[in-house]
DNA sequence: CACGAGACCTGTTCGC
DNA sequence: TGCGAACAGGTCTCGT
């Protein structure tokens, strides 16, 4: 489920809580379930368990994919991959469908991290930036420039799809915020970065901003049983749309598989370059 | 360096 | 209805 919108909307949901779900801030940890010990990516399962009771939750927050949650001494990384959800609430009992790690607090709350697929990873780490360090910029800073993407963009020879996929080029941007940015910016998926003219690459930060600002605006998408919440789905303009009308022109939208990810495109608006 | 295939996993949906 | 195949918001590792 989780891009960088889902990611952002979920992290602000644990740090400012809603109608629903309690802010987790400055509640204490008593004590850590792990149903499932490869989630626990670091330290080892035991030395997790008894590092992180009497922690205090500080902040949440995001890089790239990852949910940050910053404690008194350490910060606890979650990356939820396909089918990761953070769950806030009340009870003893494990919250949603699937606990692989339920961290109790005080006040009888609980954050459990539910997860179908067990691919998710749970970091705790006195520097976060072990693990995040490799990560690109976040496409929406500020001081992230279309300068700096063209020049990023130029200095690689590879298909630009997947390209926006390497978290290490970008942090953030999925299969879906991937297929609606070219969308958007009017560039096949299999285009050579180094391909890219300047005003291209202008016109493709522009739109991977606009995609990924107005997911999570609509509290990120929701395509399938995995994710609730979010509505971005029913403003998608090419992914999970093949035979479908382009938006634009009319043409019918294309599925096709690059990087052994579905990809989907509009034939006509989205011509590759060749070169 | 760029790319494809296989792993890691379970749940849902599709096609016959 | 049943049952296997195909597919899924991700990333790592290996071989070419």
């Amino acid at each position: 489920m989780p891009e960088l919108p889902e990611v952002e909307t979920i992290a602000r949901t644990l740090q400012q809580g809603k109608a629903d779900s309690p802010s987790l801030v400055k509640h204490k940890i008593t004590r850590a379930e792990i149903l499932w010990n490869r989630t626990i990516a670091e330290p080892a399962v035991k030395d997790f368990k008894r590092r992180i009771i009497g922690q205090i939750i500080q902040k949440v927050d995001r890089r790239g994919k990852f949910v940050q949650i910053h404690l008194s001494e350490d910060v606890l990384l979650i990356h939820l991959r396909m089918s990761g959800d953070l769950i806030a609430g009340e009870g003893k009992e494990p919250l949603g469908s699937h606990p692989r790690l339920v961290i109790y607090l005080d006040k009888g709350l609980q954050l459990s991290f539910s997860d179908a697929r067990k691919f998710g990873r749970v970091w705790l780490v006195a520097d976060p930036d072990t693990i995040t360090g490799k990560l690109g910029p976040e496409p929406l800073e500020a001081n992230f420039t279309a300068k700096i993407f063209a020049e990023r963009l130029s200095a690689r020879k590879r298909q630009i799809k997947p390209l926006l996929l390497d978290q290490a080029f970008l942090a953030g941007v999925g299969n879906i915020y991937a297929d609606e940015s070219l969308h958007l910016a009017k560039i096949h998926p299999l285009t050579r970065s180094d391909q890219l003219s300047a005003s291209q690459a202008a016109t493709l930060l522009k739109s991977i901003r606009k995609v990924l600002i107005n997911g999570i605006k609509s509290n990120g998408a929701s395509i399938d049983w995995v994710y609730r919440g979010g509505g971005y789905q029913n403003q998608f303009r090419a992914y999970d749309r093949a035979g479908e009308a382009c938006q634009v022109c009319g043409t019918p939208i294309v599925r096709m598989v690059v990087g052994q990810r579905g990809t989907y495109y509009c034939p006509d608006c989205q011509v590759q370059v060749i070169g």
